[in-house]
RNA sequence: GCCCAGGUAGCUCAGUUGGUAGAGCAGCGGACUGAAAAUCCGCGUGUCGGUGGUUCAAAUCCGCCCCUGGGCA
């Protein structure tokens, strides 16, 4: 690598079941690339299924990194993350391989490519005090203790905003500054990237389509057995892969609340609700990208790698 | 064929004594700085089956027609 030049890095990003892991593994098999999650459910190791992990046979194509490393007792972060991608950035690049960060995660690539407030970490006790707070005297309470502590976040946020309500008692309580005091000293970020940012875009009836059809072969494929298991570990039903799009469906089915046709159906509907979602965050938290691709496709690597070539990422073509 | 009961938002339905319509669900739009597949905020999107009447005014009253259930033949 010369010195003085940034790392070249491609992000892949865009709603669920929009294909984005197929185009990263066709990317990195093309130009020799690694594939780095960026999705907050797949860094769990319990739902491979469930989350939509690149099956074993993909992942042989391509080294693959972050993907299921954590314990669904864990608790990740964007910050959290964003640190372990950098480091497999770095790898990437020490091995002459082209880093091909793919995920849906908004606020996990918004963190690695603009970086977050500079918050020291919270010890996890004191996290989960804020949460038991919350669930003891309810939101409004909540709320109007932490107008108290930081009149500022809670006169922003509404008072049924319990996740973002929680992290601003936490912060405020741990570190004795508001939230926003800490953002406004600016982002903590690391080092910069040359970066081709690939957002996929396709139309609302196809990704819906694709949502419903992918919860079929997912159950197909034993998403159920999957889930009873992670069940049995009788976890804290709050904890993130707890809450994943699907997750609290199958279990109700499993605790007999739900015939499987309509936990199947929710659950469809939840998915369907995420893509949309995320369509709206990438719509307007990512700004003109690189790559736009307002289809659903994977067949695309061809003239992406051309792309990604004229932009001086790739080596060979 | 006759007799009932219904045709109102994508779905299930409400709509007082006539004053151009509203709930739930679905859907749509948006926000997003350390659990983000999370957590929130906002928004009725409508040839009231069709067509003629009565009326200043019809989802509402009257006639005819069409459609869907159920019953009798």
């Amino acid at each position: 690598m010369t010195l003085g030049m940034k790392p070249p890095l491609i992000v892949i990003g865009g709603p669920t079941a929009s294909g984005k892991s197929g185009l990263a593994i066709e990317l990195a098999a093309a130009v020799g690339g690694v594939v780095i999650n960026a999705d907050s459910m797949q860094v769990y190791r319990d739902l491979a299924i469930m989350t939509a992990r690149p099956r074993p046979a993909d992942m042989a194509r391509a080294p693959h990194r972050l993907y299921g490393v954590l314990d669904a007792a864990d608790v990740c972060s964007a910050a959290r993350w964003a640190e372990l991608a950098r480091g497999e950035i770095a790898a990437a690049g020490a091995a002459d391989r082209l880093p091909i960060v793919v995920g849906g995660t908004g606020l996990y690539l918004k963190t690695l490519l603009g970086g977050i407030a500079a918050v020291p970490e919270i010890p996890q006790a004191l996290r989960q005090a804020a949460r038991d707070r919350h669930a003891a005297v309810g939101g409004p309470a909540f709320h109007a203790e932490l107008a108290g502590l930081d009149p500022a976040a809670a006169a922003r946020l509404a008072p049924g905003d319990s996740q973002r309500l929680i992290r601003a008692y936490e912060v405020v309580t741990s570190t004795g500054r508001p939230l926003h005091a800490w953002q406004a000293d600016g982002n903590e970020s690391g080092p910069e990237y040359h970066t081709a940012r690939i957002i996929l875009a396709p139309p609302r009836d196809t990704l819906y389509a694709a949502c419903d059809h992918r919860f079929e072969a997912m159950l197909a494929d034993g998403a159920l057995d999957e889930v009873r298991a992670l069940d049995a570990r009788g976890l804290d039903p709050d904890l993130p892969l707890m809450k994943a799009v699907g997750v609290p469906e199958l279990r109700r089915h499993l605790a007999g609340e739900l015939d499987l046709p309509a936990a199947m159906a929710l659950a469809q509907q939840a998915t369907r609700r995420y893509a949309k979602r995320q369509g709206t965050w990438f719509r307007h938290q990512i700004q003109s990208p690189e790559v736009l691709i307002t289809q659903l496709s994977e067949t695309m690597t061809g003239e992406i790698c051309s792309f990604l070539h004229e932009m001086g990422l790739t080596k060979r073509n």
